[in-house]
DNA sequence: TAGATTGTTAATCGATTAACAATC
DNA sequence: TAGATTGTTAATCGATTAACAATC
């Protein structure tokens, strides 16, 4: 009856999984499916978009200016996601008042009266690895619920704040060790 | 005898792991712990960066010179782990030409010959998500043995070329799933 | 020596997969 | 109806943890 469906096979493949591990995830979420005919992917996106968040705004705040914080304020793709890039910091006074997008980068001791008038939930670590955890401080000290953290450096902050590492250098070096790991093998069966 | 030390319980306690996982892992590697000692420092530096390839030279490729393109051109730090950013190319005539650091961004359809004169290993795309699996499939081409793709589209590749995704929208996605757990189990609970 | 810590084997745990009765 | 596909239970697998004899 109506709507595109998608049976659990057609889903694993799209996504390198099983089709057993497909049903049993979905049996972990509002998503029933009808025999024979798989999964009504209206249904799953809206499931999917509420288990994850997509569907409610999440106002977040860049910390540091420098080329990565830059680069991240003008992504535009994170908005369809719902987040929403409120406001970019940095403790340089050569770099506060430039505009960035829509933007203008404010003064980093400021960051606490900015995340609490605009609701700040997610702060967004884009500065030199030292500096990490100190901004981080900030951040947790400002109230937010999450921390992307984009330096090298690893950021402790209490159970109630969530931080996430993604620094471009760790996929890099995931990337050359299974390249390594493929060298190795090729060498030991030689 | 000399050097310094690290049993598995303090090394365990920094990466908030178990003593017992630490020493499982480490039996897979050429580290040797002593009794009443615990594990050298430098032999544990040197056998992990041995895996996971720190210790070669890894000469890579951006494709793609769009902001995030040359911020991560211009980033320094990646050379302390070996990769060495010896080429950025795109498909704008407005951008090719312009410098990015050390380097002048080139013509992407010249791709295959600068891979393979300059012993291009690693691709890295900042292409936009539309034109992902096409700059891939040049890579591949090309030649390339990894491939970091920061876009938020699935790139698919033979086997022998390795796919490392690394999209700062899906940590983020990460992040709001974890803020939404909290969230939800609360709203349970009450 | 006594005591601490390794290396390894066995136990536990969770996640992935297989199997199959229920059902459209 | 016959056949395909779900939802779920049971089996498998790998990874994490516990335990403990070996050893410095």
């Amino acid at each position: 009856m109506g709507g595109v469906h998608a049976d659990s096979n057609a889903i694993a493949c799209a996504l390198g999984l099983t089709p057993s591990t497909v049903r049993q995830d979905f049996s972990h979420l509002p998503i029933r499916g009808a025999p024979k005919r798989g999964y009504n992917i209206r249904q799953m996106e809206r499931a999917l978009a509420g288990k994850v968040g997509i569907d409610s705004e999440k106002p977040a705040i860049v910390v540091g200016a420098g080329n990565l914080g830059r680069t991240l304020t003008l992504r535009t793709d994170l908005r369809r996601y719902g987040f929403l890039v409120r406001a970019i910091v940095d403790v340089d006074p050569a770099i506060i008042g430039a505009r960035v997008g829509s933007l203008t980068v404010e003064d980093m001791s400021d960051l606490a009266d900015i995340a609490r008038t605009r609701d700040i939930e997610i702060g967004i670590l884009a500065v030199p690895s030292s500096s990490a955890q100190s901004a981080a401080n900030m951040l947790i000290l400002a109230g937010v619920r999450g921390i992307l953290n984009l330096t090298f450096a690893r950021v402790v902050a209490p159970r109630r704040v969530f931080v996430v590492n993604d620094a471009v250098i760790s996929s890099l070096l995931t990337l050359s060790w299974a390249m390594n790991r493929r060298r190795n093998a090729t060498t030991a069966r030689a």
